[in-house]
Order: structure tokens, then C-alpha cells, then sequence
DNA sequence: AGTGTACTTCGTGTATACACGAGCTGTTTC
DNA sequence: GAAACAGCTCGTGTATACACGAAGTACACT
């Protein structure tokens, strides 16, 4: 093997491009392809053990997802997210989910049941050091929210929003583990506030979650 | 010919993905490639004149973007857009373009110029009944609006959400020419409110704007 | 006549072969 | 010695061939 990449190919069965997509974005997210980096097709059909066609399946998927960029005639690289991208997922993510926040509030539903048990489990996906599951519970936590307010058009789209910040949240575990109790405390006020249906109480601890913008920035100086 | 598709095949150069895609595209927004109707790789690869690499790769765009719904060892189907669909794309266009609205204000830029001319162009195009070329404009117009808000990430998410509306776009156009007039005393409205930076009456005209849903609906009857 | 089964057909899913262009390297020339 | 050009190499872009599975159909059996 010329060049390392991520671990063990899972020989889960299934569709080849399916296996395929998996392990370039799980590989992505966990960072072992580190943003920048050129994928050859030929090296991941060999790694994986599939033919080109599946491969260059996954790779316009993962370009339309955001992971990659594929330049004509050049390749698929790896995507670097820069400071100025992750502002901006912020903001929409602050516009997206307060706005559920509202609706679910104003509904008077209570938050949904799922929200409990994913905190539990990112609790103990937490315990075991897990930061790619712990990043995973994240996203399906707040998905869930946006979930709630039952317009799915506008769940699809912020779940696109989602994966392109799901490696950087893996990167913020890494290096600050010790946020982990903040996130899990404030998940937890989340849903009572949504329980009491407290919407400006829920956008105030919404905005507090949301805000470590420019410290997650500091901490991986992404560009 | 068994069946009959979009019109005469563009044959305009380019890398066949792109030609497979536009054509796609173009005939499924124009209404000439209905909703529900099955495509069938190698017709289409007949048609537009290259293999069925390009054209799968066409299929998975297209997918991506809500175009078609492919369904394995089924093969690709049109989507058909939905009341529900609608009424949330509604939704979330209210939400973006709204918050898009509140900033530009605050920012007191005015409007962009691009909307003015675009304003204009509109009017052309309605003049020579080209409501495809209408529909592609009136998507410009309020991604102009969006994009004067500097949030790019935003913006894009906005757009996928445009593709999936402006074929109904199309057809209610078809179906209610006249509403045109309507259409562009309201854009000059926007426009005229974004300059005086007043935002209470910015979002009152959009929201006056993106009402119509039901009408639309009861129009076309979707679903 | 109705139902079950096997065969055939068709279309997707995957692999492989070919075409083309960009980039690099070695040589040649000024 | 530096720059320009030619040839080569490598990788993407496209085409074609093969594999597999699902659905429809016809025939046989009950």
C-alpha cells in the first residue's frame, strides 16, 4: 500500500457504491483523509476492492454532499472547511433550528420523546471516548428538533447542512473532550424548556449551544 | 421514436454529462417529461446521443437535487411535487428569504441592482409568453435577495430548494398568465422597500408574495 | 378453467476496455 | 544556463461487455 487511509474495510454487504460511499465519508469525517487530499479512483476501487464505475457513483454523491470537489479533468479532493464556512452553517443552523424551536413551542408537543434517549446514549458513547458516535447522537439530537416542527422539505435541508460540519464537531471533541458535559447539560435544558413549552427560554439556550463559533475557530484554526 | 420527449436535443458541446443533464433538467421543469413518468437509461441515452455512463451520472444529479426518485433495479422515475411538498417549500422559502430580508435591511445596502434588471428582463420574457424562461428569472430575482445577505452556505441550500418549485412554476404561469402582473408590481414593491431599508414592510410584501399557495395548488391540482 | 412453475426477457448494477487531454520530463536550441 | 518543444505517462471521461435479479408470460398440471 503506497499511501495510508481509513482502517478496515467494512465488507458489510450490499450495493458496491453504497460500500464505497461509507467508507470515503466515514473516512472524511473521522479526518484519516485529511481535507486537501487528492482520492485517486483507481487507489480507492483497489482499496475497497470494487471497480472504478461505483467509485465515480460516490464521488459525485459525496460532491453534492459537500465532502469533496471534483475538478474536471483533475480529480475528487477532499474539501477543507474554512472558518468562514462554519460561520455560516452556524448562522443558518441558528435560523433553521430556532425557527422548529418556535413551531414545536407553539404546538405545545413537548419535545420528542427520541431527544431523551439520544442523550443518553451520547452520554455513554462520551464515556467510551467515541467522539465520531458522540458527533453522530449530535446531529440526530438537534435533527430531531427540526424534525419536530414537522416540515420535512426543511429537515432534508438542514441535514445537508449537518454533514458538512460533522467532521469539525469530531475535530472540537478531540480537542476539548471536557465540552462534552457543557453540550450534555444544556441538551438537557433544551428539551425542558421545549417540555414547558418556554420558547424565548429555548431560543435563549439554543443560541448559547449555538454560539462557540469562534472558539470551536480558535481551537482547529481551520484556515 | 416510441415515446415522445423534450424537444429538439441541444447539441451544444460540452462534456455529454452536462448535455444529458441539461436536457433532463430542462424537460422535466418545462413539463414535457410529466411527473411519474419511468426513463429508461438506454432511451435516454439513444436520444441525446451518448452511452449510459453519462446518462447514470446524469440520473444521481438529478437525484440529488429531488429531480427524480431512482429506485433500485427499478430504474428512475419523475417526482411528482406534492401539496404537502409545496406548501413546505413555501414554508421555507418564507423562512430564508425572510431572514435574507431582515438583513439586507439592517445592513442598509439597499437592494442589489442585479434586481432591478432582472426586474425588467422579467417583463420581456413575460411579453413573449417564455414561462420557462420566466420562472428561471423570477428564481433569480429572489436568490438575489438571498445572496445580498453574504451567507453563501444559505444561499445554496436556497437554491436546491427553488429547482424542486420551478416547475410548478411553469405551470401555473401556463395557467394563470395573467397573475404575471401581479407577480411584477410585487418584485417592484421588494425592491423599493429593501432600499428604504424598511423591514416591517419588506416582510409584509414577501409574505404577501409567497401567499399564494393555495391558489396555486388549487390551480394545478398536485395530488 | 384456474393456478403454479419454469422460462424468457428486459433493465439495472458492475466490470473492463478504449479515447482523450493535461501535466511532466528529458532533450534540444538559443 | 535557461527556455521551449516533443514525447511520454498517467488519470479522468466515455463506451461497451458481462452479470444478476426481477417481472411478465406461456405452458403444464390439477
Amino acid at each position: 500500500m503506497t499511501t495510508t487511509g481509513p482502517g478496515e474495510v467494512p465488507v458489510e454487504g450490499g450495493p458496491a457504491r453504497e460500500r464505497v460511499y461509507a467508507w470515503l465519508r466515514d473516512g472524511i469525517i473521522s479526518g484519516e483523509l485529511e481535507g486537501g487530499r487528492f482520492l485517486d479512483e483507481q487507489w480507492v476501487s483497489g482499496v475497497v476492492g470494487v471497480s472504478r464505475t461505483p467509485v465515480r457513483e460516490a464521488f459525485h454523491r459525496l460532491e453534492a454532499e459537500r465532502f469533496i470537489s471534483l475538478l474536471p479533468r483533475k480529480g475528487a479532493q477532499v474539501r477543507t472547511v474554512t472558518a468562514r464556512e462554519l460561520e455560516e452553517v452556524y448562522q443558518s443552523r441558528r435560523l433553521i433550528e430556532g425557527h422548529a424551536i418556535a413551531e414545536v413551542c407553539a404546538a405545545r408537543t413537548g419535545a420528542p420523546s427520541e431527544m431523551a434517549a439520544l442523550i443518553e446514549e451520547m452520554g455513554r458513547a462520551g464515556a467510551a471516548r467515541d467522539w465520531f458516535a458522540v458527533s453522530g447522537l449530535d446531529r440526530r439530537f438537534h435533527r430531531a428538533i427540526v424534525g419536530a416542527a414537522g416540515n420535512t422539505v426543511l429537515t432534508e435541508l438542514y441535514d445537508t447542512l449537518r454533514s458538512r460540519q460533522q467532521r469539525v464537531t469530531v475535530r472540537a471533541l478531540e480537542a476539548r473532550p471536557e465540552r462534552l458535559r457543557v453540550i450534555d447539560a444544556e441538551h438537557r435544558e433544551l428539551v425542558a424548556a421545549l417540555d414547558a413549552a418556554d420558547t424565548e427560554e429555548a431560543l435563549r439556550i439554543l443560541n448559547r449551544h449555538l454560539r462557540p463559533v469562534s472558539e470551536v475557530v480558535s481551537i482547529l484554526d481551520v484556515d
